[in-house]
DNA sequence: GTTTGACCTTGCCATAATGGTAAGGTTTAG
DNA sequence: CTAAACCTTACCATTATGGCAAGGTCAAAC
């Protein structure tokens, strides 16, 4: 059965918003959905499975752009599954890398947060640190 | 010595860009510095300081809006030390909320790209786990 | 004294991904 | 027939930063 769905229930379906949906239209990631005679977009179950793909790919942190790649090779049978494990890899050591980014702000802060009493004297670590030439 | 300095130099001096610092002040987070004739702006030592507490609070990943707090705690010989650090304890959480989401991305991301072969099949788990409903 | 290069100025546009709002058309249920 | 709940487009906002362009200024070299 080939239900068709409009934009509100398609993003009830796949868990994204009606907003992005259009915006991932709009920005190429999907291709132009039919309209019925009024206008409203319409999707049928395929559709709506591309846009889970994309849910779930934004879930795990991918931009758009990498998206758009990883749709690509989703459709071509010919893929090799090397290209996508690359991909993967390059986003994972994205991701490793903001995280030890972030750790180094927590460690440094933490240890200022520490040696500040937090009470209801004006002397602070973590001003004066701030406050430093370093 | 009340030596001046213009932007540029301002800029090297706190390891900023002369594009922040104007941001910085048309936003609001500092005050409009003098100018020459010409309508260069002028940084004298303690404008500089200032600008080297907000480098180093972005360094930590304070947002332009805490730092704005922060720079007031900072003049304000009258603060309390609570305040600062709970600024800071409410940066911590969000910066550990950040870790989390990535260490969860991170986990779930491994885990496909290591059932991946990554070879020239076309066979790949990763692709088949983001099409999956789930 | 003029030229040249390195500065400075403002203003506008771009990024990434999303949300909000407004003004207006459509469909459906009462 | 009307009201609610949809849909449409278009524009603006967010966050922090970079880039570019058109034009003014300053210092040094010629």
């Amino acid at each position: 059965m080939a239900t068709l769905l409009t934009i509100g229930d398609a993003a009830k379906e796949s868990g994204l918003s009606a907003k992005m949906i259009r915006h991932y239209e709009q920005s190429g990631l999907l291709r132009k959905s039919p309209r019925t005679d009024a206008g409203y977009r319409l999707y049928n179950s395929e559709q709506i499975n591309q846009l889970r793909f994309i849910r779930q790919a934004r879930n795990l942190g991918f931009s758009l752009h990498d998206i758009q790649s990883l749709l690509a090779l989703w459709q071509d049978p010919q893929r090799e599954s090397r290209v996508v494990k690359q991909l993967a890899q390059q986003h994972l050591d994205e991701i490793a890398g903001k995280i030890a980014e972030l750790q180094h702000m927590q460690q440094v802060l933490t240890a200022l947060a520490d040696s500040c009493r937090g009470d209801g004297s004006p002397h602070c670590h973590i001003l004066q640190q701030l406050a430093k030439p370093g």
